[in-house]
DNA sequence: CACTCTACCTGTGCGC
DNA sequence: TGCGCACAGGTAGAGT
């Protein structure tokens, strides 16, 4: 499950790998499924990438931005959101298209970027105004200045766990860094943002920022025998019933917002 | 404004 | 063994 920190973990792969996707050519494209497109905005024919070459890769959030440049042409951007299960992922442009492949760009140098998503779930566009795009996000979790972070907070009263998959108030948490961050601030999922103490929220801050630094360094989350993206070890998510490596008690799991939600009860009161 | 629900998808894992 | 079903979740959009 793709968040912030396994997308910048995409971005440096594709961007510092070896082979980098920068500087490479596009020959052309195979649109296995054309549903992967979105349809807003409208009007961008894929096939005209041909010729174009990937010059820099940046993420928002969840987002992917690929900027596509050609001599004597507009930029254009290719962003990507993974959603739920999407991988995206240089192979040689012999390797066969496989069940799941939504997207195929071949490239100079005999390779290939894939897209490949199970669920359907994943959506690219294509664009010379990628802004409209990610318009009413808010800022990269990652680099969220306390400052405008609590600001932010002092907008509204909601409950935690919505607040912070909420990609209007910070971009780039999802369902497992939700959980964790706030298993680390020390704050129940149910409290209201209303309600936090200054040091909460500093609190709060602090422990995204260093949740989401930690994981970036990982590589990514690892999830006991269900995902594996990297070597980050999680605290709660996915630990109903075991024992919070803090303190020892059993982590619990309710329903917030329609999402499995866990926590340790005495390390996150409620109040 | 805050929230709830539904739709979109399909692989997995459970109970029977 | 096989079937049916709940479940996982990011986001958009509609409804309360």
């Amino acid at each position: 499950m793709p968040e912030l920190p396994e997308v910048e973990s995409v971005v440096r792969s594709l961007r510092d790998g070896k082979p980098s996707l920068i500087g490479l050519r596009i020959r052309s494209l195979d649109l296995v499924w054309p549903g992967v497109v979105s349809q807003s905005p409208p009007g961008f024919d894929l096939a005209r990438l041909a010729g174009y070459c990937c010059s820099s890769i940046a993420r928002l959030g969840k987002y992917l931005f690929f900027s596509l440049d050609c001599a004597g042409e507009e930029t254009y951007v290719l962003v990507v959101h993974l959603r739920m299960t999407g991988r995206l992922f240089l192979v040689p442009d012999s390797a066969a298209i496989e069940r799941h492949t939504r997207m195929a760009l071949f490239l100079e140098h005999g390779l290939a970027l894939r897209f490949d998503d199970p669920r359907k779930f994943g959506r690219i566009w294509l664009t010379v105004d990628p802004a409209s795009i990610t318009d009413g996000m808010g800022p990269d979790a990652l680099n969220v200045a306390e400052d405008e972070f609590i600001a932010r907070l002092e907008g509204g009263r909601r409950q935690l766990k919505p607040l912070l998959l909420d990609q209007s108030f910070v971009a780039g948490i999802g369902n497992i860094y939700a959980d964790e961050s706030l298993n680390r601030a020390g704050l129940h999922p149910l409290m209201n943002s209303g309600d936090l103490l200054p040091d909460e929220r500093q609190r709060l801050h602090a422990a995204i920022r260093s949740v989401l630094n930690e994981a970036v360094a990982a590589g990514g989350a690892n999830i006991d025998g269900v995902f594996k993206a990297g070597n980050f070890v999680v605290n709660v998510y996915g630990r109903e019933g075991a024992p919070c490596r803090v303190c020892g008690t059993p982590i619990s799991k309710i329903r917030v917002g329609q999402r499995g939600t866990h926590f340790c009860g005495h390390c996150q009161p409620l109040r």
